[in-house]
RNA sequence: GCGAAUGUAGCUCAGUUGGUUAGAGCGUCUGGUUGUGGUCCAGAAGGCCGUGGGUUCAAGUCCCAUCAUUCGCCCCA
Protein backbone atom coordinates (compact mmCIF):
# COMPACT_ATOMS: atom_id res chain seq x y z
CA UNK A 1 0.00 0.00 0.00
CA UNK A 2 0.96 3.57 -0.57
CA UNK A 3 2.84 5.19 2.31
CA UNK A 4 1.10 8.42 2.05
CA UNK A 5 -2.35 7.03 0.75
CA UNK A 6 -4.77 7.48 4.08
CA UNK A 7 -7.30 4.44 4.60
CA UNK A 8 -10.75 6.55 4.71
CA UNK A 9 -12.36 5.19 7.79
CA UNK A 10 -15.90 4.99 6.83
CA UNK A 11 -17.46 1.86 6.49
CA UNK A 12 -18.53 0.91 2.48
CA UNK A 13 -21.67 2.82 1.59
CA UNK A 14 -24.91 1.80 2.84
CA UNK A 15 -23.27 -0.38 5.72
CA UNK A 16 -22.96 0.31 9.60
CA UNK A 17 -20.17 -0.30 11.89
CA UNK A 18 -21.80 -1.34 14.84
CA UNK A 19 -19.75 -0.23 18.11
CA UNK A 20 -20.45 -1.46 21.28
CA UNK A 21 -23.44 1.08 21.96
CA UNK A 22 -24.84 0.34 19.19
CA UNK A 23 -24.83 -3.81 19.36
CA UNK A 24 -26.23 -3.35 22.24
CA UNK A 25 -29.38 -1.88 20.49
CA UNK A 26 -29.32 -3.81 18.62
CA UNK A 27 -28.87 -6.99 20.48
CA UNK A 28 -31.60 -5.66 22.73
CA UNK A 29 -34.18 -5.33 19.69
CA UNK A 30 -33.68 -8.84 18.49
CA UNK A 31 -33.43 -10.68 21.91
CA UNK A 32 -37.11 -9.27 22.16
CA UNK A 33 -38.15 -10.11 18.83
CA UNK A 34 -36.45 -13.78 19.72
CA UNK A 35 -38.22 -14.33 23.07
CA UNK A 36 -41.86 -12.93 21.19
CA UNK A 37 -41.21 -15.64 18.24
CA UNK A 38 -40.35 -18.51 20.53
CA UNK A 39 -43.16 -17.60 22.84
CA UNK A 40 -45.05 -18.49 19.50
CA UNK A 41 -43.58 -21.59 18.78
CA UNK A 42 -41.45 -20.35 16.00
CA UNK A 43 -37.82 -22.16 15.95
CA UNK A 44 -34.45 -20.68 14.72
CA UNK A 45 -32.94 -21.48 11.81
CA UNK A 46 -30.59 -19.93 9.34
CA UNK A 47 -29.33 -20.60 5.97
CA UNK A 48 -25.44 -18.98 3.58
CA UNK A 49 -25.27 -15.53 2.68
CA UNK A 50 -24.35 -16.34 -0.83
CA UNK A 51 -27.42 -18.06 -3.13
CA UNK A 52 -27.73 -18.90 -6.33
CA UNK A 53 -29.36 -16.52 -8.79
CA UNK A 54 -31.46 -18.66 -9.83
CA UNK A 55 -33.31 -19.19 -6.49
CA UNK A 56 -34.80 -15.56 -6.78
CA UNK A 57 -35.60 -15.23 -11.10
CA UNK A 58 -38.98 -14.72 -11.07
CA UNK A 59 -39.79 -14.82 -7.32
CA UNK A 60 -38.78 -11.62 -6.06
CA UNK A 61 -39.19 -8.82 -7.24
CA UNK A 62 -37.74 -8.43 -10.73
CA UNK A 63 -36.23 -4.83 -10.03
CA UNK A 64 -34.44 -6.41 -6.82
CA UNK A 65 -32.92 -9.06 -8.82
CA UNK A 66 -31.49 -7.35 -11.56
CA UNK A 67 -30.61 -4.18 -10.48
CA UNK A 68 -30.58 -4.14 -6.27
CA UNK A 69 -28.59 -6.93 -5.48
CA UNK A 70 -24.50 -7.60 -5.06
CA UNK A 71 -24.12 -10.57 -7.30
CA UNK A 72 -20.92 -12.15 -9.12
CA UNK A 73 -20.01 -14.93 -11.19
CA UNK A 74 -17.26 -17.42 -9.20
CA UNK A 75 -14.53 -18.70 -9.94
CA UNK A 76 -16.59 -22.52 -11.07
CA UNK A 77 -18.69 -19.61 -13.19
CA UNK A 78 -21.86 -20.02 -11.15
CA UNK A 79 -23.96 -17.19 -10.68
CA UNK A 80 -23.75 -16.18 -7.12
CA UNK A 81 -26.52 -13.29 -5.25
CA UNK A 82 -25.53 -11.96 -1.72
CA UNK A 83 -29.08 -12.67 -0.37
CA UNK A 84 -31.81 -9.89 -0.75
CA UNK A 85 -34.19 -11.48 1.44
CA UNK A 86 -34.65 -14.70 3.22
CA UNK A 87 -38.21 -15.95 1.69
CA UNK A 88 -36.40 -18.20 -1.55
CA UNK A 89 -34.16 -19.38 0.72
CA UNK A 90 -36.38 -21.03 3.80
CA UNK A 91 -39.10 -22.09 0.79
CA UNK A 92 -35.48 -23.97 -0.44
CA UNK A 93 -35.13 -25.49 3.19
CA UNK A 94 -38.36 -26.86 3.54
CA UNK A 95 -38.83 -28.07 0.00
CA UNK A 96 -35.46 -29.66 0.64
CA UNK A 97 -37.39 -31.79 3.50
CA UNK A 98 -40.44 -31.10 2.49
CA UNK A 99 -41.77 -35.13 3.64
CA UNK A 100 -39.68 -35.37 6.92
CA UNK A 101 -40.91 -31.68 8.76
CA UNK A 102 -43.37 -31.52 11.05
CA UNK A 103 -46.82 -29.24 10.07
CA UNK A 104 -47.50 -27.08 11.03
CA UNK A 105 -43.81 -25.70 10.65
CA UNK A 106 -42.91 -22.46 12.19
CA UNK A 107 -39.74 -21.24 11.18
CA UNK A 108 -37.96 -17.50 12.05
CA UNK A 109 -34.26 -16.47 11.64
CA UNK A 110 -32.54 -13.04 12.15
CA UNK A 111 -30.05 -12.76 9.80
CA UNK A 112 -28.14 -9.62 7.80
CA UNK A 113 -29.07 -8.61 3.72
CA UNK A 114 -27.86 -6.70 1.11
CA UNK A 115 -29.72 -4.98 -1.93
CA UNK A 116 -27.45 -2.54 -4.08
CA UNK A 117 -29.51 0.55 -3.42
CA UNK A 118 -29.22 4.36 -2.81
CA UNK A 119 -29.08 4.81 1.07
CA UNK A 120 -30.81 7.25 2.23
CA UNK A 121 -33.89 7.37 5.60
CA UNK A 122 -34.72 3.59 6.73
CA UNK A 123 -33.17 2.17 3.92
CA UNK A 124 -29.13 1.05 3.33
CA UNK A 125 -27.49 -1.48 1.56
CA UNK A 126 -26.63 -4.15 4.31
CA UNK A 127 -29.42 -4.62 6.72
CA UNK A 128 -30.86 -7.10 9.68
CA UNK A 129 -34.14 -8.69 9.30
CA UNK A 130 -36.60 -11.14 11.42
CA UNK A 131 -38.16 -13.41 9.06
CA UNK A 132 -40.98 -15.48 10.77
CA UNK A 133 -43.35 -17.54 8.76
CA UNK A 134 -45.91 -20.59 9.11
CA UNK A 135 -45.87 -23.55 6.86
CA UNK A 136 -48.48 -26.08 6.16
CA UNK A 137 -51.57 -24.13 7.06
CA UNK A 138 -53.88 -23.17 4.32
CA UNK A 139 -56.40 -21.37 6.58
CA UNK A 140 -57.13 -18.42 8.01
CA UNK A 141 -55.88 -19.47 11.22
CA UNK A 142 -52.15 -18.91 10.28
CA UNK A 143 -52.76 -15.41 8.85
CA UNK A 144 -54.21 -14.29 12.17
CA UNK A 145 -50.99 -15.84 13.72
CA UNK A 146 -48.59 -14.43 11.57
CA UNK A 147 -50.44 -11.10 12.48
CA UNK A 148 -50.55 -11.60 15.69
CA UNK A 149 -47.15 -12.21 15.83
CA UNK A 150 -46.12 -9.04 14.63
CA UNK A 151 -48.43 -7.16 16.54
CA UNK A 152 -46.92 -9.28 19.81
CA UNK A 153 -43.34 -7.95 18.75
CA UNK A 154 -44.55 -4.47 18.56
CA UNK A 155 -46.28 -4.79 21.56
CA UNK A 156 -43.32 -6.09 23.17
CA UNK A 157 -41.23 -3.21 22.49
CA UNK A 158 -43.44 -1.33 24.04
CA UNK A 159 -45.59 0.14 21.24
CA UNK A 160 -48.58 1.42 21.75
CA UNK A 161 -51.34 1.30 19.57
CA UNK A 162 -51.45 5.00 18.75
CA UNK A 163 -48.09 4.81 17.21
CA UNK A 164 -48.73 1.80 14.48
CA UNK A 165 -51.42 0.32 12.62
CA UNK A 166 -52.37 -2.69 10.90
CA UNK A 167 -53.49 -2.83 7.49
CA UNK A 168 -54.08 -6.20 5.72
CA UNK A 169 -55.73 -7.04 2.11
CA UNK A 170 -56.32 -9.78 0.01
CA UNK A 171 -54.23 -10.20 -3.20
CA UNK A 172 -56.58 -12.43 -4.64
CA UNK A 173 -59.74 -9.62 -4.54
CA UNK A 174 -57.07 -7.47 -6.01
CA UNK A 175 -56.31 -9.42 -8.51
CA UNK A 176 -60.02 -10.21 -9.25
CA UNK A 177 -61.44 -6.81 -9.22
CA UNK A 178 -57.93 -5.77 -11.78
CA UNK A 179 -59.17 -8.25 -14.29
CA UNK A 180 -62.88 -6.82 -13.75
CA UNK A 181 -62.16 -3.73 -14.66
CA UNK A 182 -59.96 -4.80 -18.14
CA UNK A 183 -56.58 -4.64 -17.49
CA UNK A 184 -54.03 -2.87 -20.76
CA UNK A 185 -51.28 -4.44 -19.14
CA UNK A 186 -49.59 -6.87 -17.07
CA UNK A 187 -51.12 -7.69 -13.35
CA UNK A 188 -47.46 -7.03 -12.23
CA UNK A 189 -47.69 -4.01 -13.48
CA UNK A 190 -51.25 -2.45 -12.36
CA UNK A 191 -50.32 -3.78 -9.26
CA UNK A 192 -47.04 -1.95 -9.09
CA UNK A 193 -48.88 1.33 -9.85
CA UNK A 194 -51.83 0.91 -7.35
CA UNK A 195 -49.25 0.07 -4.54
CA UNK A 196 -47.97 3.81 -5.24
CA UNK A 197 -51.25 5.18 -4.95
CA UNK A 198 -50.74 7.29 -1.51
CA UNK A 199 -47.40 8.32 -2.98
CA UNK A 200 -49.11 10.69 -5.54
CA UNK A 201 -51.94 12.80 -6.38
CA UNK A 202 -55.38 11.59 -7.18
CA UNK A 203 -55.22 13.47 -10.20
CA UNK A 204 -51.87 11.95 -11.96
CA UNK A 205 -53.02 8.69 -10.38
CA UNK A 206 -56.42 8.73 -11.74
CA UNK A 207 -54.61 9.54 -15.43
CA UNK A 208 -52.34 6.30 -14.80
CA UNK A 209 -55.11 4.53 -13.73
CA UNK A 210 -56.97 4.96 -17.37
CA UNK A 211 -54.31 4.18 -19.18
CA UNK A 212 -53.57 0.74 -17.13
CA UNK A 213 -57.53 -0.27 -17.10
CA UNK A 214 -60.66 -0.03 -19.45
CA UNK A 215 -62.61 0.67 -16.35
CA UNK A 216 -60.82 2.77 -14.16
CA UNK A 217 -63.57 4.02 -12.56
CA UNK A 218 -64.50 1.15 -10.82
CA UNK A 219 -61.63 0.02 -9.59
CA UNK A 220 -60.51 3.93 -8.30
CA UNK A 221 -63.57 3.19 -6.08
CA UNK A 222 -62.83 -0.22 -4.82
CA UNK A 223 -59.56 1.30 -3.73
CA UNK A 224 -60.88 4.18 -1.73
CA UNK A 225 -63.32 1.76 -0.32
CA UNK A 226 -62.90 1.77 3.26
CA UNK A 227 -65.23 -0.97 4.48
CA UNK A 228 -65.08 -4.27 4.48
CA UNK A 229 -65.82 -6.49 1.80
CA UNK A 230 -66.49 -10.36 2.08
CA UNK A 231 -62.83 -11.30 1.76
CA UNK A 232 -61.85 -9.40 4.23
CA UNK A 233 -64.50 -9.55 6.71
CA UNK A 234 -63.84 -12.78 7.90
CA UNK A 235 -59.88 -12.11 8.89
CA UNK A 236 -60.67 -8.87 10.12
CA UNK A 237 -62.94 -10.15 12.77
CA UNK A 238 -60.90 -12.91 13.98
CA UNK A 239 -58.09 -10.55 14.51
CA UNK A 240 -60.62 -8.52 16.66
CA UNK A 241 -61.13 -11.08 18.63
CA UNK A 242 -57.58 -11.66 19.20
CA UNK A 243 -57.11 -8.20 20.63
CA UNK A 244 -55.70 -6.58 17.62
CA UNK A 245 -57.09 -3.84 15.24
CA UNK A 246 -57.01 -3.99 11.61
CA UNK A 247 -57.71 -1.96 9.03
CA UNK A 248 -58.65 -2.83 5.45
CA UNK A 249 -56.59 -0.92 2.57
CA UNK A 250 -57.82 -2.03 -0.92
CA UNK A 251 -54.69 -0.25 -2.68
CA UNK A 252 -52.11 -2.63 -0.51
CA UNK A 253 -50.36 -4.45 -2.54
CA UNK A 254 -46.62 -5.41 -1.43
CA UNK A 255 -43.84 -5.11 -3.69
CA UNK A 256 -43.05 -9.17 -3.89
CA UNK A 257 -44.45 -11.02 -6.51
CA UNK A 258 -44.61 -14.29 -5.10
CA UNK A 259 -47.61 -13.10 -2.66
CA UNK A 260 -50.80 -14.91 -3.43
CA UNK A 261 -53.58 -13.86 -0.76
CA UNK A 262 -53.50 -12.12 2.57
CA UNK A 263 -50.92 -9.17 2.83
CA UNK A 264 -50.58 -6.97 5.24
CA UNK A 265 -48.22 -4.04 6.52
CA UNK A 266 -47.41 -2.45 9.77
CA UNK A 267 -47.72 1.14 9.14
CA UNK A 268 -45.93 4.40 11.31
CA UNK A 269 -48.73 6.45 12.24
CA UNK A 270 -46.41 9.22 12.89
CA UNK A 271 -46.85 11.97 10.39
CA UNK A 272 -43.18 12.62 10.55
CA UNK A 273 -42.52 9.45 9.49
CA UNK A 274 -45.45 8.48 7.17
CA UNK A 275 -44.42 5.18 6.01
CA UNK A 276 -44.73 1.28 6.26
CA UNK A 277 -42.27 0.08 8.69
CA UNK A 278 -42.83 -3.69 7.53
CA UNK A 279 -45.18 -6.44 6.34
CA UNK A 280 -45.73 -9.75 4.63
CA UNK A 281 -48.38 -11.76 3.50
CA UNK A 282 -49.35 -15.47 2.16
CA UNK A 283 -47.33 -17.32 -0.68
CA UNK A 284 -48.58 -20.35 -1.25
CA UNK A 285 -46.56 -21.03 -4.63
CA UNK A 286 -42.74 -20.86 -3.46
CA UNK A 287 -42.16 -24.36 -1.77
CA UNK A 288 -43.90 -25.62 -5.05
CA UNK A 289 -41.26 -23.97 -7.13
CA UNK A 290 -38.90 -26.91 -6.03
CA UNK A 291 -40.70 -29.83 -7.84
CA UNK A 292 -42.47 -30.81 -4.34
CA UNK A 293 -45.84 -30.83 -3.23
CA UNK A 294 -46.72 -27.29 -2.57
CA UNK A 295 -46.91 -26.72 1.19
CA UNK A 296 -49.12 -23.43 2.39
CA UNK A 297 -47.18 -20.48 3.90
CA UNK A 298 -48.00 -16.84 5.52
CA UNK A 299 -45.15 -14.85 6.83
CA UNK A 300 -43.28 -11.69 7.33
CA UNK A 301 -40.03 -9.70 7.21
CA UNK A 302 -39.19 -7.44 9.83
CA UNK A 303 -36.10 -4.91 8.91
CA UNK A 304 -33.65 -3.39 11.52
CA UNK A 305 -33.58 -0.16 9.98
CA UNK A 306 -37.06 0.99 9.93
CA UNK A 307 -37.79 -0.56 13.20
CA UNK A 308 -34.90 1.28 14.74
CA UNK A 309 -35.97 4.68 12.90
CA UNK A 310 -40.00 4.08 14.71
CA UNK A 311 -38.46 3.04 17.97
CA UNK A 312 -35.92 5.78 18.33
CA UNK A 313 -38.26 8.33 17.18
CA UNK A 314 -40.75 6.96 19.60
CA UNK A 315 -38.37 6.70 22.60
CA UNK A 316 -38.85 3.05 23.14
CA UNK A 317 -34.80 2.45 23.66
CA UNK A 318 -34.03 1.69 27.07
CA UNK A 319 -30.43 2.78 27.98
CA UNK A 320 -28.17 0.05 27.84
CA UNK A 321 -25.16 -0.65 29.93
CA UNK A 322 -21.92 -2.83 28.95
CA UNK A 323 -21.64 -6.36 30.22
CA UNK A 324 -18.98 -5.04 32.39
CA UNK A 325 -19.69 -4.74 36.06
CA UNK A 326 -16.24 -3.62 37.38
CA UNK A 327 -13.33 -1.69 36.45
CA UNK A 328 -10.48 -3.42 38.60
CA UNK A 329 -8.13 -0.16 38.99
CA UNK A 330 -4.70 -1.42 39.86
CA UNK A 331 -2.21 0.73 41.94
CA UNK A 332 1.80 0.09 42.26
CA UNK A 333 3.18 -3.53 40.87
CA UNK A 334 0.56 -5.79 42.23
CA UNK A 335 -0.74 -7.65 38.72
CA UNK A 336 -0.18 -11.32 39.85
CA UNK A 337 -1.46 -10.98 43.11
CA UNK A 338 -5.01 -9.13 41.96
CA UNK A 339 -5.59 -11.69 39.14
CA UNK A 340 -6.99 -14.54 41.86
CA UNK A 341 -9.25 -11.31 43.18
CA UNK A 342 -10.71 -10.88 39.80
CA UNK A 343 -10.75 -14.95 38.95
CA UNK A 344 -12.82 -14.95 42.39
CA UNK A 345 -15.57 -12.11 41.37
CA UNK A 346 -15.33 -13.81 37.74
CA UNK A 347 -16.40 -16.82 39.74
CA UNK A 348 -19.16 -14.86 41.39
CA UNK A 349 -20.74 -13.84 38.44
CA UNK A 350 -19.47 -10.81 37.76
CA UNK A 351 -17.76 -9.32 34.51
CA UNK A 352 -14.06 -7.69 35.58
CA UNK A 353 -12.24 -5.86 33.10
CA UNK A 354 -8.66 -4.93 34.61
CA UNK A 355 -6.74 -1.76 34.41
CA UNK A 356 -2.81 -2.73 34.11
CA UNK A 357 -1.85 0.48 33.16
CA UNK A 358 0.17 2.39 35.23
CA UNK A 359 -0.77 6.05 35.57
CA UNK A 360 -2.36 7.83 37.75
CA UNK A 361 -5.78 6.60 39.59
CA UNK A 362 -7.92 9.29 38.08
CA UNK A 363 -7.45 8.37 34.51
CA UNK A 364 -8.04 5.15 35.49
CA UNK A 365 -11.35 6.15 36.93
CA UNK A 366 -11.92 8.73 33.82
CA UNK A 367 -11.72 5.61 31.32
CA UNK A 368 -13.87 3.72 33.08
CA UNK A 369 -16.45 6.48 33.22
CA UNK A 370 -16.11 6.83 29.39
CA UNK A 371 -16.35 2.70 28.60
CA UNK A 372 -19.88 3.59 31.21
CA UNK A 373 -18.65 1.07 33.45
CA UNK A 374 -20.57 1.07 36.50
CA UNK A 375 -18.02 0.53 39.66
CA UNK A 376 -14.53 1.09 40.16
CA UNK A 377 -12.74 -1.15 42.35
CA UNK A 378 -9.23 0.03 43.71
CA UNK A 379 -6.91 -2.83 43.86
CA UNK A 380 -3.51 -2.02 45.90
CA UNK A 381 -1.34 -3.87 48.34
CA UNK A 382 -3.05 -3.09 51.83
CA UNK A 383 -6.12 -4.18 49.89
CA UNK A 384 -4.61 -7.39 48.78
CA UNK A 385 -3.14 -8.13 52.19
CA UNK A 386 -6.14 -7.29 53.95
CA UNK A 387 -8.44 -8.65 51.65
CA UNK A 388 -11.01 -5.39 52.19
CA UNK A 389 -11.85 -3.63 48.56
CA UNK A 390 -13.06 0.03 48.34
CA UNK A 391 -15.45 -0.38 45.64
CA UNK A 392 -16.94 3.06 44.26
CA UNK A 393 -19.90 3.17 42.61
CA UNK A 394 -19.57 5.85 39.69
CA UNK A 395 -23.10 6.86 39.30
CA UNK A 396 -23.53 7.97 42.50
CA UNK A 397 -20.11 8.23 44.33
CA UNK A 398 -20.54 5.97 47.06
CA UNK A 399 -17.98 3.87 48.17
CA UNK A 400 -18.05 0.79 50.11
CA UNK A 401 -15.32 -1.69 51.49
CA UNK A 402 -15.56 -5.21 51.79
CA UNK A 403 -13.89 -8.46 51.13
CA UNK A 404 -14.69 -9.97 47.74
CA UNK A 405 -17.57 -11.99 48.15
CA UNK A 406 -19.85 -8.75 49.91
CA UNK A 407 -18.57 -6.85 46.82
CA UNK A 408 -19.86 -8.85 43.99
CA UNK A 409 -23.24 -9.51 46.05
CA UNK A 410 -23.12 -5.16 46.32
CA UNK A 411 -22.80 -5.27 42.37
CA UNK A 412 -25.18 -7.95 41.84
CA UNK A 413 -27.75 -6.10 44.02
CA UNK A 414 -27.56 -2.97 41.56
CA UNK A 415 -27.94 -4.89 38.54
CA UNK A 416 -32.14 -5.29 38.36
C1' G B 1 -30.79 4.93 -12.64
C1' C B 2 -33.01 10.32 -11.87
C1' G B 3 -33.39 14.95 -8.77
C1' A B 4 -31.97 18.32 -4.57
C1' A B 5 -29.06 20.05 -0.43
C1' U B 6 -24.53 19.98 2.27
C1' G B 7 -18.82 19.23 2.79
C1' U B 8 -14.34 24.51 7.58
C1' A B 9 -10.64 21.15 14.28
C1' G B 10 -12.40 14.50 17.02
C1' C B 11 -17.97 16.45 17.32
C1' U B 12 -21.73 20.62 16.52
C1' C B 13 -21.20 24.78 13.85
C1' A B 14 -19.59 30.58 12.93
C1' G B 15 -16.72 32.85 9.12
C1' U B 16 -19.84 39.83 6.50
C1' U B 17 -20.16 42.77 -0.41
C1' G B 18 -13.60 37.90 -2.07
C1' G B 19 -8.69 41.23 1.60
C1' U B 20 -3.31 39.79 5.34
C1' U B 21 -1.22 34.98 11.12
C1' A B 22 -8.59 30.48 10.35
C1' G B 23 -12.89 31.19 14.96
C1' A B 24 -16.34 29.43 19.08
C1' G B 25 -18.58 25.75 22.17
C1' C B 26 -18.05 20.80 23.48
C1' G B 27 -14.38 17.00 23.57
C1' U B 28 -8.93 15.67 24.06
C1' C B 29 -4.13 16.40 26.56
C1' U B 30 -1.03 18.77 30.68
C1' G B 31 -0.89 21.11 35.41
C1' G B 32 -3.45 22.85 40.23
C1' U B 33 2.40 17.46 44.67
C1' U B 34 1.03 11.70 48.15
C1' G B 35 -4.14 6.20 46.02
C1' U B 36 -10.28 8.64 43.71
C1' G B 37 -13.92 10.84 37.90
C1' G B 38 -17.99 14.52 37.09
C1' U B 39 -17.39 21.02 39.35
C1' C B 40 -13.76 25.01 39.28
C1' C B 41 -9.02 27.47 37.71
C1' A B 42 -4.57 27.87 34.42
C1' G B 43 -2.38 26.26 29.98
C1' A B 44 -1.59 23.26 25.39
C1' A B 45 -2.28 20.39 21.16
C1' G B 46 -5.40 19.93 17.06
C1' G B 47 -7.40 22.55 10.15
C1' C B 48 -4.03 21.35 2.50
C1' C B 49 -11.58 25.08 4.65
C1' G B 50 -13.59 17.22 0.87
C1' U B 51 -10.34 16.78 -3.83
C1' G B 52 -8.74 18.76 -8.72
C1' G B 53 -8.93 22.70 -12.02
C1' G B 54 -10.43 27.86 -13.30
C1' U B 55 -11.49 33.40 -12.55
C1' U B 56 -8.74 37.29 -9.71
C1' C B 57 -3.45 41.45 -7.57
C1' A B 58 -5.95 38.31 -3.81
C1' A B 59 -10.42 32.44 -2.94
C1' G B 60 -12.86 29.10 3.03
C1' U B 61 -15.89 32.79 0.23
C1' C B 62 -17.09 33.17 -7.07
C1' C B 63 -17.24 29.32 -11.48
C1' C B 64 -16.55 24.15 -13.40
C1' A B 65 -15.56 19.12 -12.52
C1' U B 66 -15.10 15.15 -9.17
C1' C B 67 -15.75 12.40 -4.68
C1' A B 68 -18.40 11.85 -0.12
C1' U B 69 -22.62 12.47 3.08
C1' U B 70 -27.81 13.45 3.70
C1' C B 71 -32.81 13.91 1.77
C1' G B 72 -36.47 12.84 -2.16
C1' C B 73 -37.98 9.62 -6.69
C1' C B 74 -37.77 4.46 -8.36
C1' C B 75 -38.00 0.10 -5.44
C1' C B 76 -38.41 -1.68 -0.67
C1' A B 77 -37.05 -3.50 5.37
Amino acid sequence: MEENMKLSTQPYKGTRDFYPEDMRVRNWMFAVIRRVCESYGYEEYDAPVLEPVDLYLSKTSEEIVNEQSYSFTDRGDRKVIMRPEMTPSVSRMVAARRQELGYPLRLYNIANFFRYERPQKGRLREFWQLNADIFGVGGIEADVEIIKLADSIMKALDANPEMYEIRINSKLLLDKRIKESGPKMQLKQVMRLIDGFEKIDKAEFKNKLADAVERPEDLYEFLVYDGDTEEIKEIKNRCEKSGISVKSKYSLARGFDYYTDIVFEVFDKNPQNNRSLFGGGRYDGLVGNFGVEPVPTVGFGMGDVTLLNFLNSNNLVPKLGPATDVAMLLIGEVNEKAQPFADELRRLGINVAIDYEDRKIDKKIKSAVKNNIRFALFVGPDEISQGIFTLKDLESGKETKDNIENTAKTIRLSRN
